[in-house]
DNA sequence: CCCTCAAATCGACAATTGTCAATGTATGAT
DNA sequence: ATCATACATTGACAATTGTCGATTTGAGGG
């Protein structure tokens, strides 16, 4: 539980959870995410991994890219 | 915000809140919450002032004693 | 095949964080 | 005044974390 509140512990998760949310379809791939961080691209990766350990965000393989939406459970406590 | 969240995302804080919430009064003292961590009582201090910052908790002093306790918008954010 | 593009992993580094022992500061009792 | 109690602050230290550049993996397209 202190796991989840660690992950959007920090601005730059919390932005990309954000991000995530408000991306069409709720889904969105690391080269959409990443220019809006300001950071580099492995920068981006290492955090959207933890989102997905802490059970917030999903991972899909489609075609080169990988796209990231949002669990149930983090739709649900996002509001 | 992410200040919040980043207070939450450890497990002796989140303990410490739990603690808080389940206490007599919603409201405990350093003494009542220190042996159950079973840290220092500088780090309990240094954890409890973390949260009164995130604007998790509130501090009064009674005494000798000092009380904490939830804020309105913590007290809420518990559901 | 080879090449390109998207993303993940690795190695290194500085910055932040959690912890403690020691010391400081009030508050109330003797 | 003196002293004990409750808590805060300080200084130091190891562990964790956020970041980057470089390299690696993997998926398609020529």
């Amino acid at each position: 539980m202190a796991e989840q509140f660690k992950a959007l512990g920090d601005e730059t998760r919390l932005g990309l959870i954000m991000a995530v949310a408000s991306s069409e379809n709720s889904e969105a791939c690391v080269c959409d995410l990443t220019p809006d961080t300001g950071l580099a691209q492995s920068t981006v990766s290492h955090h959207l991994k933890l989102l997905v350990e802490a059970g917030l965000l999903t991972r899909t393989q489609r075609g080169k890219w990988a796209f990231y939406a949002l669990t149930k459970e983090a739709a649900k406590r996002l509001s």
